[in-house]
DNA sequence: GAAAGATTTCGACGATCATCGAAATATTCA
DNA sequence: TGAATATTTCGATGATCGTCGAAATCTTTC
C-alpha cells in the first residue's frame, strides 16, 4: 500500500493515470505529452507498474501501457474505508 | 491538491490521520504512538495542515489536532472522480 | 546479419525529505 | 517573576527521488 501512495505523490505519474483512464497508450505516445526526456518518462512507468496501478504489454515494438482498473479500484475503497467515514467527536467512534 | 498527495505518501502520516478519524488527540498523545522524536512528529503535523487535512487548536499547554473532515471528504471524491469510473477500452470514454 | 526504431537500464547529479538534538516559544502554576 | 510542562522552530545530516545523457535491449525490416 505504501508503494501506491509513494507512485501517486507525483504529478507526472497522476497524469499518466489521468491519460490511461481515456483509453490505453504505448510509451512514446504518453511520453510526447510531457517536458521530459524518455528515460524520465520511462522511470515514472516502472513506479506505476511496480506498484501494480498500471500493466503493459508488447505490441511489435511497442509497449502499450493500461490502467489495471480491478486494482485501482480496489486501492481507492481501501482509501475510502481509511479515512472516508471519519466519526465525528461526541458520535462515538 | 498536490500537496495532499505528498501529505499522504509517508506512512507515519497516514496513521496520524487514522488515528485521528477515531477522536481528536493532543500532540503529545498522539507522539507517544511513534518511534520518533517530538520535532519529527511535529514536523508531521506541520505537513497535515499545511494540506489542511487536520486543524490545531491550543488547550491550555496543549494543542489538540483533529480531522479537517470536510476537506478530506471533499479530496477524497476528488480522487475518486479522477480515478474513480475508468472507462475500459472499447467501452466508449 | 545489419540498420533503424522504440523503450529501458545505467550511472550520476541536484533537490527534496524525514529525522535528530538543541534551542526557542507559549502556557500554567506557585 | 520563575520553574515546569508542552510543543515548535532551527540547523544539520543522511536517504530518497526526479531528472538527464549515454549505452543497452528488443523488435522489425531490408
Amino acid at each position: 500500500m505504501n508503494r501506491v501512495f509513494k507512485a501517486l505523490s507525483d504529478p507526472t505519474r497522476r497524469e499518466i493515470l489521468r491519460l490511461l483512464t481515456m483509453r490505453e497508450m504505448n510509451a512514446g505516445e504518453l511520453a510526447e505529452r510531457f517536458d521530459l526526456t524518455k528515460p524520465s518518462v520511462s522511470h515514472h512507468f516502472a513506479v506505476l507498474k511496480d506498484a501494480d496501478l498500471v500493466r503493459s504489454r508488447r505490441d511489435g515494438q511497442q509497449i502499450i501501457y493500461s490502467l489495471n482498473t480491478t486494482v485501482v479500484q480496489d486501492v481507492l475503497s481501501r482509501i475510502w474505508d481509511m479515512f472516508g467515514s471519519p466519526s465525528k467527536p461526541g458520535e462515538g467512534g
